[in-house]
DNA sequence: CGGCGCGGCGCC
DNA sequence: AAAGGGCGCCGCGCCG
């Protein structure tokens, strides 16, 4: 089904082997590390699917050298899901190898934090040429497994996908993580185009002029003389928890913590000045003046992007904060001239996901067209599209009390299906078992914690508090792999939409009259340059717009069929074309 | 001095 | 407004 395979590894020289699995004998090309992007290029018209130890250790250097590839097989990534896996636990069983322990490292690897725009960035997971010499002690660089460990590593996993319980839907999820691997370098090689000058107009608007080194904005400053004055606290330091705390205690203001929902519960004005310069604050230390100059480099942000870098699936990022950027300085990321912007989100995927699941066809009923919570209360379940919203978002996150605990059972006797779907998962992890995603990822065991709580609990001489704390451990726990089937399933339903699209927009013709700065490989076509769980932005030259939002939902449609087959779901996007990613709207 | 846990808060 | 799940980053303050 898969076509050819390629394999990439140092060979016992160091030179780089380029090879067949399944001609082992007659490598296709042996190389220096300087002509490995060539011959990568002469090889990829064959569309063969790389394999290579990680997606992390070899695709920056190619892309750098201007070479794209189409398919990879990112080991070490397979090697997490299929390692740990229900679908896979009979045939690990009877399988006699164990999982290499250079994956370890490589995945660890992935996690260091890499500095932006340093000279060797893309270089720095190993030196090219010394694979047999790293010093694994200083984190960077990270041996490379030869050639032949990269082979049989391989061999292993192709024969636990094969003897998987749902080998189709394995093989599916293993691809589509690897295209996640592949768009993750990508992303940070083309970096979101982003204007310096209207992110410093954002700051100056809301800070005030850029302070000196060590100094606080104007802004925060003025707000913090008014908060002492109101408090009567001269020296109180605003920035630590407990001396602000203190300080509001001593004014009479009862609150248990510093936080802006509790803070607001209470009248006193204080309260106003203070909630102020803390947003303030968060904006100027998370993206002011010093992360534009680390992170903003010739126009581009450039996050290190860690698909599958948590336990659901979802990647994480490493510096930057790119998963986490405010609405507020959302201006600043403005297509190049002659470009602009295709945003799309996914439209309360995680229900949709969730009824599609649990094939609840009442619920894909509500889902049916824009809005699954209007739904919800047109079949008169609930009475306003608030109360659907808490309550489902109660069901699949585990809400046991306020509104949202209060309206789930409601939800409960409507959909009874989705509901037993998110229980049952709850009820798995509640007795320290595992749950797996609709293609096969499955939850970690539970923590140290979880086990010890309930051994001391199943003590003769067990007290109340003890099996009151085990109940407590439990239930984290159930409403951790509650969400997870949930959350987990619509990572991957993201994966597959992004990777259908990444394979379309390949397909475009080179623009002729504007190139953009994204740098060799994306520099006349339409690219991806942003993923957010749920929520992409293509960059593309303006004429393409069209094309490119007709190619984003029809990935989107592809990716549902491709995941839920016949059973009748909507994944309706809100898309838009704009030159400002702040002008998108959700 | 660096490492680390915590509170707080940004995003989904 | 949070709540209930997943994250990363910041500053603070404690520790060795």
């Amino acid at each position: 089904m898969d076509g050819v395979h390629i394999a990439i590894g140092p060979g016992d020289d160091g030179r780089i082997v380029l090879v067949d699995p399944a001609d082992p004998a007659a490598p296709l090309a042996v190389v220096d590390p300087e002509g490995l992007a060539g011959a990568v290029a002469e090889l990829e018209p064959r569309s063969p699917r790389w394999v290579w130890s990680s997606t992390r250790s070899w695709y920056p250097r190619l892309l750098d050298a201007g070479a794209r590839v189409e398919r990879c097989d990112d080991l070490a990534l397979g090697a997490a899901i299929l390692d740990h896996s229900a679908d896979t636990a009979a045939a690990r069983a009877a399988d006699g190898d164990e999982s290499p322990a250079w994956l370890e490292r490589l995945r660890q690897a992935a996690l260091d934090p890499v500095a932006p725009g340093a000279a060797s960035e893309t270089a720095a997971l190993f030196e090219l040429g010394d694979f047999s010499h790293a010093d694994e002690s200083a984190g960077h660089p990270v041996a490379e497994p030869g050639i032949g460990e990269v082979l049989a590593e391989h061999a292993r996993q192709q024969r636990l996908a094969a003897a998987s319980a749902r080998p189709r839907a394995m093989r599916l999820l293993l691809a589509a993580e690897s295209a996640g691997a592949l768009i993750g370098a990508e992303l940070h090689a083309a970096g979101l185009p982003w204007s310096r000058a209207v992110h410093e107009r954002v700051l100056e608007e809301e800070l005030g002029a850029r302070p000196r080194a060590g100094a606080k904005p104007a802004r925060m400053e003025s707000l913090a003389a008014e908060v002492r004055l109101a408090l009567d606290a001269a020296t109180v330091n605003l920035d630590s928890q407990v001396d602000l705390l203190r300080a509001l205690r001593l004014a009479g203001i009862q609150v248990d913590s510093t936080s802006r929902w509790e803070l607001r519960e209470h009248d006193h004005p204080a309260i106003e000045p203070l909630v102020a310069y803390k947003k303030l604050a968060r904006l100027a230390s998370a993206n002011g003046w010093s992360w534009l100059d680390e992170w903003i480099v010739d126009g581009r942000f450039r996050p290190d992007y860690v698909p599958g870098g948590t336990a659901t699936g979802r990647w994480a990022t490493s510096g930057g904060g790119a998963l986490q950027l405010p609405k507020l300085v959302r201006r600043a990321v403005v297509a190049d001239e002659g470009w602009t912007l295709v945003v799309a989100d996914a439209a309360q995927l995680e229900p949709r996901v969730l009824a599609a699941l649990a094939h609840d066809e009442r619920m894909a009923e509500a889902a049916r067209g824009r809005d699954i919570y209007r739904g919800i209360v047109d079949a008169g379940v609930v009475e306003t599209r608030d109360q659907a919203k808490v309550a489902l978002l109660g069901a699949m996150y585990g809400a046991t009390t306020g509104d949202s605990g209060r309206l789930v059972p409601r939800l409960a006797r409507a959909y009874p299906k989705a509901m037993a779907l998110v229980d049952r998962a709850a009820a798995q992890g509640e007795r320290g078992g595992v749950v797996t995603t609709n293609l096969g990822r499955s939850s970690p065991m539970p923590p140290e914690t979880w086990r010890l709580a309930q051994q001391r609990a199943s003590q003769p001489d067990a007290s109340a508090i003890d099996e009151r704390r085990a109940r407590s451990v439990a239930r984290d726990w159930g409403r951790f792999t509650r969400n997870f089937v949930v959350q987990g399933s619509a990572a991957e339903w993201a994966l597959c939409w992004m990777a259908g699209l990444r394979t379309r927009l390949a397909r475009f013709e080179p623009a002729g009259r504007a190139a953009s700065r994204s740098g060799p490989v994306f520099e006349a076509v339409p690219h991806l340059v942003y993923f957010l769980h749920d929520e992409i932005i293509v960059h593309t030259p303006a004429e393409h717009a069209d094309a490119v939002g007709a190619a984003v939902e029809q990935s989107a449609a592809e990716a549902g069929r491709m995941l839920f087959g016949d059973f009748a779901i909507d994944f309706p996007l809100d898309l838009s074309v704009v030159d400002s990613y702040a002008l998108a709207d959700a």
